[in-house]
DNA sequence: TACTCGATCGGA
DNA sequence: CCGATCGAGTAA
């Protein structure tokens, strides 16, 4: 049961996570239980996290069991656990080998990357695993657009000990017309 | 093995 | 503003 039509994992393989990040404002992130129940809800705010030399990103520790993931070819899921707490949704990006992750931060009426990871019961077992629906969680284009004026950047939350990488404007995120 | 701190949130 | 809560990363 699909609102739109599904992403392959090929569309998340180019080198500019950036763009990647921005161009997953508007789409439906897809939460499916077997034989159950199944929930659609628009993403409107995401952070890009690109390669080792990006003091913000987690791979800028290199290659460890946490961030292996990211080194994989774009199209499967970065799940971690944050504050002891909340469950961190990423979608790996680019091509294999260049480190690269955008968080899901905000949904239309979700916001917040703990909150929304809560609201929807993901968690640390869909790490690594595909954005398909064979997995349960992946992402869908039902056709809605964004004008360019509509999406606002802004630094990233929560990086501060990122020196200039802090300052790095790949936050966006667009207000939902509807609240 | 000890220690620190975090891509956050909710309550005081 | 502050405490919760725990695993990754680092140093030793």
């Amino acid at each position: 049961m699909t609102v739109g039509h599904v992403l392959e994992a090929g569309v998340f393989q180019s080198r500019d996570t950036v763009a990647l990040a921005r161009a997953l404002l508007g789409k439906l992130l897809v939460a499916g239980e077997a034989g159950g129940t199944v929930r659609a809800l628009r993403i409107c705010e995401v952070e890009a996290y690109h390669g080792e030399a990006d003091l913000a990103c987690h791979a800028s520790k290199g290659r460890t069991a946490r961030t292996e993931v990211m080194y994989a070819a774009g199209g499967v899921w970065y799940v971690y656990l944050c504050y002891g707490i909340h469950e961190m949704l990423n979608l790996v990006t680019g091509p294999a080998g260049q480190p690269s992750a955008v968080l899901i931060r905000g949904l239309e009426g979700i916001t917040g990357p703990g909150r929304l990871t809560r609201a929807l019961g993901i968690t640390r077992r869909f790490n690594a695993q595909p954005a398909a629906p064979a997995t349960g969680l992946w992402l869908e284009d039902d056709g809605f657009r964004l004008t360019r004026a509509a999406v606002q950047a802004t630094p990233r939350i929560g990086v501060d000990y990122a020196g200039e990488w802090a300052e790095k404007p790949w936050r966006f995120y667009y207000t939902p017309a509807n609240g």
